[in-house]
DNA sequence: CATGAATGAGCCTTCATTCAT
DNA sequence: GATGAATGAAGGCTCATTCAT
């Protein structure tokens, strides 16, 4: 028995692999069951809907990846260092899995259910960290506090956002995602800093 | 001008209203027909496919208003004031034509040709102004030179995106638009503002 | 234009054909629409599903003969009379439209929403037209006032019912379905007949 | 005798709760496994099929009631009696096991097999019980012996079989069944009296 | 130009049955 | 005998698009 629930992640690998290849909407599920080896009923003893498979992927790395940030920022002194933690794990993650990545930037938005429920998910959860650490900066004095931390975050997160996408459909390479990356974090910070005169 | 094209403006409209309502794919050309008034088939002599219609909607709604923002930008003095007024303009027209901004914001992504046109369309010449401003800025010597403007269209086009999405999402009104307008332009301008000390 | 709603037409004809010799749940829409010489989808522009097309074989042609029934026992002179040609005219039914009788008495009988629908339809009506002559009867004092008529009338139709069904799975021709009908009607009407002695 | 066949019969009496609360099509073979507290594999052990589970439902209890009926009917003087006796004997079952009833009644009905089997099993039977009282009572010169005993009991068994359908669709309770029975018997048994006089 | 009835390819999901353990 | 995870065939229905009128 190699791996508990081997179908499972067998399933969710194949439909990374397929929903990046094809799209969502172009994704067959009978495609997805082939690639992961197994028949197609098997994925409805895992998962109750193809949409649901798109927001599994989405959930469970979403999870992981929370952690992961939440492991990297633990070292650092203040609001400001965290932000520019998040973006640089954000945008490292974006280049180490770009299929993925393609997933979660393009397909997910085509999942009616995934765009109903944009809201309290593992996404509003992730936007949660980078408005904690703005807060912070903001408490700290180091971030002007006269802007709602809600915004904010929307706005370093839409930037990001735009960025990776543009990356990952350009077929990823053309530019240096990781040089981007303390680009970003350099004028989003400059731009909420506490003015110094 | 006596209502030449009638027809073709009639079907774009309630392609608008529908989009919006129901979201590209539960909309039904027949839905769209109905509420423009002619027959199903009336509307694939004027747009080839159900996507073109979207694709119509963004290209000829984005070709006045990148017109409307030339205008507007062309008392400005800089590229720096240019920024300025885009940003402004951008949230501006979000928040007086909400349901087109849902149908640009939410369901034009859910076209799969638009997806894969993303580039070579209106949206890149919207893009385009920008960039345009941000180097007249950098040449000006008031916009950092060493970040590729490419990049900061990237950052500020997508952080208005976020920011409008949400806004749009939200039923609109939770927040005063105009305001956040003021703050992105200026946490922008100032992060990218050559540093003077 | 030969016929008005020759389309409907035909894929009732189709679908009577399909249902006797496959059964309705053996019967695919797909055969139903290649012997009405049409599209699968076409089927749907006139029935809603499936069970609507059954449903609507039964109450259209349940309507004509209830008309039908209306128009023979016009001329009876009385409650008893008009029973034995509802019982004549039942049976004569079965024989002249065997296939349609096998719908009515099996296939029917498997569709879900017609079980639900028992009663509020065209059976319903039907089964009032008796209840109605043994009722006359019964104010003319030729049947027996103290069984409920509601009784007499799911007893009567419960004989013809079984009898058919028999005659019809038997592939018909075993015995004289008229001569049965003279006997059942006899049979019934001396079991009900007010006791003179 | 320590419950051999103990998880047969526990399958047989899940099933007959099931089927009744569902409907044979509605009803999966899981949820009877789940009822009876055993895996879905093991209804396989016992039964070849879910229709063959409907069947040895119908065959079991025929069976047992099949005895019954001829225990009953072992006192009876002459044909005539224990024609009513059957009458009664069939819709006092009916008003006893309703749950039992409405699976032959209805859901039975909808099992192809069980349709195509239709004669050939124990209704066959059972009939046969009927037509046999039937034709002692013609040979001892109390039931007309013009029509023939394969009609007769026909008729009588359609005429118990839809006021016990309507009976158990009605949810039971509405009226007396056994009054309803005497009077059934009444009927029928005038009616094939011998005329006198 | 306009119509709208007709088309028919396409697909997610169900569920009775099997079989390796 | 018992299990229950896995199978995979099967089909009703949708809906963008076409084309005869």
């Amino acid at each position: 028995m190699p791996v508990k629930n081997d179908k499972r992640t067998r399933i969710l690998k194949a439909a990374v692999k397929v929903f990046a290849k094809r799209g969502f909407y172009q994704a067959k599920v009978t495609e997805i069951a082939k690639a992961a080896g197994v028949a197609d009923g098997t994925i409805y003893l895992y998962f109750k809907s193809k949409d649901e498979i798109l927001i599994s992927i989405f959930d469970e790395e979403m999870e992981k990846f929370i952690g992961k940030i939440k492991a990297e920022v633990a070292g650092d002194a203040n609001g400001l260092e965290k932000v520019r933690t998040f973006v640089r794990s954000h945008l490292s993650f974006v280049r180490q899995n770009p299929r993925l990545a393609q997933v979660f930037q393009v397909e997910l938005r085509q999942s009616n259910k995934f765009i109903k429920e944009y809201s309290g998910s593992k996404l509003k959860e992730y936007l949660g960290l980078v408005a904690g650490y703005i807060e912070q900066g903001q408490q700290e004095g180091m971030i002007r506090p006269d802007v709602h931390a809600g915004l904010l975050k929307r706005v370093l997160f839409g930037a990001l956002d735009e960025v990776a996408t543009h990356w990952v459909l350009m077929k990823n390479g053309k530019y240096d995602l990781d040089e981007s990356a303390e680009q970003i974090a350099d004028i989003f910070l400059r731009g909420v800093a506490v003015a110094r005169n």
